[in-house]
DNA sequence: CATAGGGCTTTAAACGGTTTAAAAGACCGT
DNA sequence: ACGGTCTTTTAAACCGTTTAAAGCCCTATG
């Protein structure tokens, strides 16, 4: 039972059908001013008809633009990126670009597989979350091989692209003030990693704010490492069994200060009242957790939207200088802060 | 500064540094055995050298076969597509693929217009969890025109292609059953939607426990809509107002159970002792959620395996029966669940 | 009456690969 | 010198669009 499989229907089927030029067909499809009124009516018309679908590969082919950008981030399930990609996602489809995802888990292997197959299909650009280790030259190598490139979240230094973030050292040291303003004098800074530049950022305006405020700070207070809810959850137990009870826990981001919430209150103490958490990114999530999370707005739809409203620019010929846009953060105050409270 | 951009490196660039055919490069870079080892590696490597890249569109409109696999579901934020999705990736991966993600958010013309680009790029296949509504001659269109499909989650009348999806109906009468053998003979249902045959299954799986236990079921205690966290938070109030205070909820999936009981422990009651809580699909989230959570594990990973491997069958010419696959689901009871307590 | 110009259409050459029949070489034996 | 058999290589067609450049038909103009 082979399918009949009718004929192919291309550009030169419809032609021959109406007795004029591939040419015409084209020309009309795309609604140039070369072509009469009434043969693009009668091409459109009959185009519909026979269910003709335009081919893009060899579009493409002939004029090297092929519509699609690429997108690759650490990890599309954690949902940082993923209101980021939704707000890229608006941006691009309002202007009929189809986008690629995807992860690089910080591979950089992962990273430099996806970016050969974006060169390999004539990608017009890409919006990159570089993996960790990501050097330079691989951007740069991007870019002379038209591939235009836009950063987010994090930066690479030596590479001449726009960079769209928070402003991450300004951020955490929001929150570190307003747990020291609560009166908190001893505060654990939980999660993230020096390896890259938003960790070293988020935990030097942490360091700022201490020292700032004149409090001293112990290196063993940070815990370095989570990242997600589920370690978070984990890093509970060594928060609370901590040298010197920091009374407050300043959290890489929303996903391991919820995690450590609900760690904490599986050991029977009551976060926000037992101990003070703030997290990072303001997910829609940090409203409904219990307690509701005081969190700092990292303004992740702006971030995606910037980033793909540049890349677009950029494929439009205009120049779009490298610069390093800082989007401010703002602190959101709910009910996961309170005034410290001695623990035995 | 304009770049001064090095002629575009292609085949015949090599051909003619090496003193030989475009033909023979071609066949040469595909391992061919037609070539000769010697000529083969002197190739290959010059390839390497001057940085050759590989351009698929060109390669795909002669060979009809792009490399490309579409993935749709409603919402690549879920976390219970995003396991799907995680599974999925591996599967292709492994073979090569490179797959365009995009979420339809249960809107047919989002859909559409997602296959439309498809047939366009010239894509291999597609995996979809078909948007509400669905006509199974959107589907049939699809295949026509050279895009196997495979669906997951949902099935679609009438459409004979294979479907991979949990066993919906079996799986939340465990649930059910689980809070009936606990004591409980009012038990809610919250979430979902009719419009899904997933939302038929699961509340028909719901009604037959109950049926069988000789329980009556009201018809206020089906809180039909919430399907994320914030929906099951919202519902909290409406299901500690409900009629007959049921002692109970089982819940449409893990995100909307999470919700609930973050909504149940806001209005001061503890959930998993003033209420049982059951989920359905066990995310990682339901671990460490407080109190854990009893939920049903639903086989996401299996999913997603098993309808990409049959996708890649498939494309590889082999017949794929349209069975529909139901994946057994498994009860994982934790603190959520347990004797009813009677409510003032 | 030639000619120019405007409006619309066609021709033909790309774009960068793959495919396959056929040509060219290499090697052997007579 | 010649044929026969293998192994390599090549020429040319093809995939479905786009786009200069050229062509055609009419009407307006000097």
């Amino acid at each position: 039972m082979e399918a009949p499989l009718a004929q192919k229907i291309k550009l030169s089927t419809i032609a021959d059908a109406l007795g004029v030029s591939t040419a015409t067909v084209s020309l009309a499809l795309r609604d140039s001013p070369l072509v009469a009124d009434v043969t693009r009516d009668r091409i459109k018309q009959h185009a519909r008809e026979i269910g003709y679908i335009y081919n893009r590969r060899a579009a493409s082919l002939r004029t090297s633009r092929s519509g699609i950008v690429g997108v690759v981030v650490h990890d599309i399930m954690n949902p940082f990126y993923a209101e980021i990609l939704r707000s890229i996602e608006s941006e691009l489809d309002r202007s009929g670009q189809t986008f690629i995802l995807s992860n690089h888990y910080d591979q950089l292997e992962k990273q430099r597989t996806f970016v050969d197959t974006l060169l390999q299909l004539g990608a017009d650009g890409v919006i990159m979350s570089p993996a960790i280790g990501t050097p330079a030259e691989d951007i740069i190598m991007a870019e002379e091989n038209g591939l235009p490139a836009v950063l987010i979240a994090r930066s690479v230094d030596g590479a001449e692209v726009p960079v769209f973030r928070g402003d991450d050292a300004y951020g955490t040291a929001l929150a570190t003030n307003h747990l020291i303003s609560l009166g908190h004098k001893r505060i654990a800074m939980i999660g993230g990693t020096d390896q890259t530049s938003t960790g070293r950022d988020r935990y030097q305006g942490y360091l700022n704010a201490m020292q700032a405020a004149g409090l001293e700070v112990m290196p063993w207070w940070r815990i370095a490492g989570p990242r997600t809810k589920q370690g978070g959850f984990e890093a509970a137990g060594q928060f609370l069994a901590l040298k010197d009870k920091p009374t407050a826990a300043c959290c890489w981001n929303d996903l391991v200060a919820i995690g450590l919430m609900n760690g904490i209150a599986r050991a029977g103490l009551v976060p926000g009242i037992d101990a003070s958490v703030t997290g990072y990114d303001d997910l829609e999530e940090a409203q409904i957790a219990t307690p509701a999370l005081t969190t700092v707005w990292n303004g992740q739809r702006e971030v995606g939207r910037r980033a793909a409203s540049a890349l677009l620019d950029k494929l439009n010929g205009q120049q779009v200088r490298p610069s390093q846009e800082l989007i401010k953060p703002e602190l959101h105050v709910r009910q996961s802060t309170g005034r410290p409270k001695e623990r035995a």
